[in-house]
DNA sequence: TAACGATACATAGTTATTCTAGGTATTAGT
DNA sequence: ACTAATACCTAGAATAACTATGTATCGTTA
């Protein structure tokens, strides 16, 4: 399980509140667990540095998609998040949002059955 | 053909140039030519303005996936742009890429037949 | 028991890319 | 003569992810 296989990070923008969304909205998580679920889901393509992570969770916070609660587990404190419904109806939009994407994309440069 | 549908334009980061590339990969073209000609491919999603696509062009140039030429047409001077074999290799590896993010965003907010 | 790696959270500042908002010049139509 | 469309251009703003770094705790092992 390569970390960091080359995808243009340029590519990722605008794509990370769906994925962290997205994955909130089978469970509740928290940051450091999200990653690796992100990681592992995506086989690889996706390995959120900590830096990049927390900083999105704070906003996707403040924008009131997600709610955060102090949790121990396992002798450790950990902050959870979980899926507002505020949040999954954003999480809606941003999936349409990235159907009408990929399919213009893919039209332009000529996959995906055309 | 109303220009702007809203599509986030984060979502466009680091997809612009293999729409350029694959578009001019087909025929030359000149700037505001190409506006139209992606727009009309994406089907409105992608309405590039002036000041976005102006820019990249010099970019691509740069970097040496296009060459431009100055052409009268139609009474007109127009600035082509010519895909090199630079750019043709560049492009695939693109291409490439963008199949594998699709796959892996795919794979995590679970569409595109999982 | 001291050291170290893994877990877990956090932020400041940099970088990269597109957009906004302007500008110039030419041609065609009214 | 005026206006809209064509055709090119750039400077600076805005946005979002990354880099680098910091703190603290827990489990393992030398």
């Amino acid at each position: 399980m390569e970390a960091n296989m080359k995808v243009n990070k340029e590519l990722l923008k605008g794509s990370t509140a769906v994925l962290v969304l997205t994955t909130l909205a089978k469970q509740d998580q928290y940051g450091y667990e999200l990653i690796r679920e992100i990681e592992r889901q995506s086989e690889g393509v996706f390995a959120f540095k900590e830096g990049t992570l927390y900083p999105i969770l704070h906003t996707l916070e403040a924008e009131g998609w997600v709610e955060s609660y102090w949790q121990v587990h396992d002798g450790r404190k950990r902050k959870y998040y979980r899926i507002t419904d505020k949040g999954k109806q954003h999480v809606k939009e941003r999936k349409a949002e990235w159907q009408l994407f990929r399919t213009a994309v893919d039209r332009v440069i000529g996959e995906g059955g055309v």
